[in-house]
DNA sequence: ATCCAGGAGTGAC
DNA sequence: GTCACTCCTGGA
């Protein structure tokens, strides 16, 4: 058991930011992760966190997962107090982080996302875990299951993965599976790669248009600087900046404020 | 029933 | 480059 004070943090709004599709609320305030191959129970008591797992797996990777080494009061003070809207959302979301996951697993779920609602997003990436990826049991005894690899997804038969209710998407993700897996596209350098690069590599992959690359880009690569605009983000925009999102002046946190606006629009 | 939800590919012009 | 159309699925 990890616990530690926390400031800008705030699982309920981590939870529902849309970004991540294996968080789950088991309790009144108790969340269960998946991540790759690794699971953990967290438990908020108001600034107080407290992490199911051992200080080493604390350090070595969830503490780096939620971006908890970032100070995030730099963001919420950077929003201009004469911005009414962006003010409202940022303190509406002021528990939010870009969390730091995995390149493949955020490449499938956003696959996955175009044209799909949260809860079928869920239930996709639930299923291709059951039957693709490895059975697991958490040190509190939860079974889980591992994300599958590309090696395994670019196996897998596209009439196979529509049996996991992919739909239309089941091509994208077999052909993006055999094209990483095959090494024509390499995640680690493009893990290495600028925020423009990065994107251009990934709009080579079959099935990812901009939306996509930039949600990729934004919450594995953690490129701050992405902002990805889907129908929602659009609308808003056209509501309340009818000039267009400042970005010069949120330049390096576009990211963050597309979440604050996105976690505002979802709660209103 | 028809529509559409946190898009992208394709072909026509 | 800008449409219009299509691609699954399930919930309203």
């Amino acid at each position: 058991m990890i616990t530690r004070e926390l400031d800008y943090f705030n699982l309920q709004q981590i939870c529902n930011s849309g970004q991540c599709f294996r968080m789950y609320r088991i309790a009144d305030d108790r969340y269960s992760i998946t991540a790759l191959d690794k699971y953990v129970e967290a438990i908020q008591n108001g600034r107080q966190v407290t992490f199911d797992c051992t200080e080493r797996e604390f350090t070595e990777f969830w503490e780096d997962y939620f971006d908890l080494t970032v100070d995030y009061g730099k963001y919420i003070n950077a929003v201009s107090p004469r911005d009414k809207y962006l003010s409202a959302a940022a303190q509406m979301g002021s528990g939010i982080r870009i969390l730091r996951q995995d390149l493949w697993e955020m490449i499938v779920s956003f696959l996955i996302s175009q044209q799909n609602n949260i809860v079928r997003i869920r239930r996709c990436i639930d299923n291709i875990c059951h039957r693709y990826g490895e059975r697991k049991i958490a040190s509190g005894g939860t079974e889980y299951y591992s994300f599958p690899t590309a090696e395994n997804l670019s196996m897998a038969e596209e009439q196979e993965l529509r049996g996991c209710n992919l739909g239309y998407r089941a091509k994208y993700i077999v052909s993006t599976a055999k094209s990483i897996a095959s090494g024509e596209v390499r995640l680690d350098d493009i893990s290495r790669m600028s925020y423009h690069d990065a994107r251009r590599e990934l709009l080579k992959l079959y099935g990812v248009g901009e939306k996509v690359a930039d949600c990729i880009c934004l919450f594995a690569l953690h490129h701050m600087e992405a902002f990805p605009v889907d129908t929602h983000i659009r609308q808003a925009l056209e509501k309340h900046y009818t000039k267009g999102f400042p970005k010069r002046r949120y330049k390096g946190m576009e990211g963050i404020m597309q979440q604050y606006i996105f976690y505002y629009e979802l709660m209103a």
